[in-house]
DNA sequence: GGCAGTTATATTCTTTTTCATATATTCGGC
DNA sequence: GCCGAATATATGAAAAAGAATATAACTGCC
């Protein structure tokens, strides 16, 4: 029986490294809980797309399309189609804004609401059920700590755009804190 | 000024939804991490397929394209492509398993693994720097529920599939604990 | 006011991903 | 051993997503 210390030094090499590797782990149950409500979304006649946006735009009316693209996490290039078919169907509306005219905002249309609403009910529902196996602890953690690492990239992915490669990098949360 | 409660029974219906919908919580936050990451794989000329796929195998070699395809996320269908490409550049091998015919085990070549060995490097050092803001504590916790989270839901993929739909759910482990 | 640089959206082309289904093989009951 | 159901992989067409680039409009500076 090797000691732990043994242990220790060989896991770097030859230890199962996706099985612990956050973003595997956050792609993973991302998957494992959309997937599940998709089927629901279909299920429904919808699709995930059109749910995606509705949902978004029922926070935020008004968004300009590029705002909403980062919001749905999808490129311009994409959801500009998707604004297309949704605004055919008279899921949403275009409003060219007055002041710029390089600007369209996106509003979602009654119709679309009617559409929208017992989606979000659903996944209310379905929230609640995934969570059902969390503590109310676990789920206020878990989600203020997501929160945390979309907002910190967010900026990252801003901040480095104008500053390729700096070597600033900030004290870390965990020298600072803990053993 | 709205008491607490007023705001609690109108926050159902006017507030943001999407800002604190856990299935967007994930998927945003995966969102921002990976296509970070996936910038640097690029940068270093691979493809994010490959990394995903060379790096579960590192872990698992010898699984089935099922099985493979369950890991890394993917559709069997595409999956088989994916493995094809793979082939081609002598990053993995096919081998027939002799007792059943149609199972084929995929296993990581020796370049393949000089491929990826860099990459898993990158990986461990972006992972670090991404968790950087937080406690070690908040890093356990939240790697630890979304182990929680996945296992949990790919039991529920499996079985609702026999047991349609199930109305007796197991006792909430929120009714069980805290107030 | 005009020009350089930036921002917002659209378009085009290509690649990726999915969906449905085909094919091959095995398993279980009889 | 045979037949229906199940499992593993492959294929082909269609939809979705992405990258690159075009167009249009604004901003700021001279």
């Amino acid at each position: 029986m090797t000691s732990l210390r043994q242990l220790k030094l060989t896991e770097d090499a030859s230890s199962p490294f996706v099985d612990d590797y956050l973003l595997y782990l956050l792609a993973a149950a991302s998957h494992a809980l959309s997937s599940q409500f998709h089927r629901e979304v279909k299920a429904r006649g919808a699709k995930v797309q059109t749910w995606r946006v509705l949902a978004c735009l029922i926070d935020r009316p008004g968004l300009m399309l590029t705002e909403l693209a980062q919001f749905v996490l999808l490129e311009q290039s994409h959801l500009t189609k998707i604004i297309d078919q949704l605004q055919a169907s008279g899921l949403v509306e275009k409003q060219h804004d007055t002041t710029d005219r390089r600007k369209i905002k996106i509003y979602i249309t009654d119709h679309g609401r009617e559409l929208v609403a017992p989606l979000i009910a659903t996944a209310k529902s379905h929230e609640r059920q995934a969570t059902d196996i969390l503590t109310r602890t676990e789920e206020k953690n878990l989600k203020a700590i997501l929160h945390k690492l979309i907002r910190q990239h967010r900026q990252a992915g801003t901040a480095q755009d104008r500053d390729e490669d700096r070597q600033l990098e900030p004290v870390s949360a965990k020298d600072r804190l803990e053993a």
